[in-house]
DNA sequence: GATGAATGAGGTTTCATTCAT
DNA sequence: AATGAATGAAACCTCATTCAT
């Protein structure tokens, strides 16, 4: 019960950093801020975290382990290049649908101050484009894939193109209903190309 | 002559705040810091700028202004798409390659705390996708694009894929000379897709 | 039962707050610091004392009590001068020698905070002084001890001799075995002085 | 001008600073209480002073520092012990008189966190302790001390005489007017005993 | 008795910004 | 223009103490 009801309570400050750190930033959030959000004294918090910082690392630690088991999940279930693919950007677009505010977090926060990021927490960052790589290398080595692609670079791609779009939701760029068409798109673009015509010799 | 003193004054400190926001982030520098590279004392900064923020902003202003007008350069040269967005990509590319650190300043501090641009700033920022959504939109008018590619779509997928690699350098993750790679496989693969196959109907 | 298994506790907590003070000093000494020491939970720890204060002035009172009351004994006691004050100087020496951090603790964190003791703490710290003052006064008046001497002076001078000899040992800045000496040569210098010669007139 | 100016600044800072560490200790003292003391704002301390401990490291190192070069002087002066003697408790005990509140800091203050005092602080402690055993152990030379007396000790017991008579004043335990009779009784008392008669033999 | 989650006063420290020189 | 001393708001964090369980 007690660990349960600790544990329950450390979640209850993560999701409200979560929503505080979108709402404001993390530098522009207090950590009276998060208390307020979550109902709680600010001296509570550091019953749970050592300090702010940690509570970012936190929620990326732990919300981006969530990412990478479906990577892995993803990446292990049957299926060809496009559907795995479609699976991901799915996934990462309903993500943002359910929970903007993680997604917005994640992204702007944690992306954005990533060369401060520790060692071992780079490292857990990076884990997603090396998932993203082995997909990609198999699929060329079953000869779905051109050989001359470069599947880190590709992972780069596939990734960023995601991460953008989300951004630009979150930046009210596009309207919320243009998430839908992205899922298609995405995957279709970044497969086929967009030109209507493949060059003749490469 | 003052003027023209005035005018190099000014840009010595915007030179030493990109140098100093690079190394320690925007929250992380001091305005004594950027005082201490630019070689003057932190007084004289608020000479030529209103306040912290304002340097941000006015690196952004400026320097944005100078892609901004790239771009457009670019989308008015005559060339093909796949000529023009090498250029593009060449471009950004050999920024990097040439002001690593005012790319790493506009790219992970300002792009990624975008969404506490002030508008008039934000739309400024979102020039860069309107001038690529208009290449794109011609390349489609003149059939070179596929009819069912959503030209926004395409530049926040273009953009978004030179944004994340460039940061996949800041990172560290990738080595230097995997630029000049990128240049070329970045709009190929953007252009023809990655697959081996087309698809039979879409 | 009840009592002496409350009395157990509230000694046990003394102890441990005895060895944390010694070791962080009474300031750096969290109440938790104490209750890990004393393997219990902090809250119990104000069942047994009101607050932090209260802990410190209980093992100074109560173990002030003890060195009165050895005192006392010691005074009472058939003896000449210097049997007595070798049989104080030893004392206090091997209280130091069998309990470092309670000597460590009364010296450093409570002589030295004097002035903030309250009145009551005050008085029976003073005690000690008055006690060999009276020793030095019988003997003044038995004749053993010169008739221009300060009985007062004189309780300051003996127990600031060996207060300082223990702090200088709680430095470190002597070794271990420097208390045997000390225990002989300190009431000798402090009898007989330690010029070869007296001067002729006084 | 401008260096005399922040040196004077820096002086009344660590003025302020001593008279408020002797009315409510170190611990008890904020930093805005110098600051009210100095008459400036709290801020303006921590360009002149790292932090609150530094204010106390500089107190201590600067004044002791006066203090070693009295005892040194002291030590070359022609004179016998007696003089030397009476000279260096006449300093300290004047030294109270004068600048009460500096006394009370150095030696309720430093000593009683002197087990905390970093190593090189602690060396700048001791050398008091050293200048003393030099007077003596010269002296001893000379045949005016006793051979068998260990020339540390004394040392040890005149400044600790020394120390517990001023600590004393600092309690009230002893009117003011006892520090005149302290200069003229300490010395004699430590240097020609207190007994009317010397022990037949030793 | 025993626990440790919860509270929040209180202090230190940082640093953007001002302004007298 | 140039300096950097001076200011003080603002934030983090600690930790003594309370109290529900």
């Amino acid at each position: 019960m007690a660990r349960t009801a600790a544990a329950d309570k450390r979640e209850i400050i993560l999701q409200a950093a979560v929503k505080a750190f979108a709402k404001r930033g993390f530098h522009g959030t207090r950590v009276s801020d998060i208390a307020t959000e979550a109902g709680i004294a600010y001296g509570l918090i550091y019953h749970y975290f050592k300090n702010k910082d940690e509570i970012l690392n936190a929620i990326f630690r732990e919300k981006w382990n969530l990412f990478l088991a479906i990577l892995r999940n993803i990446d292990q279930d049957n299926g060809d290049l496009q559907t795995k693919l479609q699976a991901i950007a799915g996934f990462f677009i309903d993500s943002y649908r359910q929970l903007p505010e993680l997604m917005e977090v994640l992204i702007l926060e944690i992306l954005h101050s990533s060369r401060f990021l520790e060692k071992e927490n780079l490292a857990h960052f990076q884990e997603a484009f090396t998932i993203m790589e082995g997909i990609f290398r198999r699929a060329q080595k079953d000869g779905i894939l051109a050989r001359e692609v470069d599947p880190f670079l590709s992972s780069l791609i596939f990734l960023g193109s995601i991460e953008t779009a989300i951004t630009a939701r979150i930046l009210k760029t596009v309207p919320a209903t243009y998430l839908n068409e992205l899922k298609v798109q995405l995957v279709n673009q970044f497969l086929y190309g967009i030109a209507t015509q493949r060059p003749a010799a490469t």
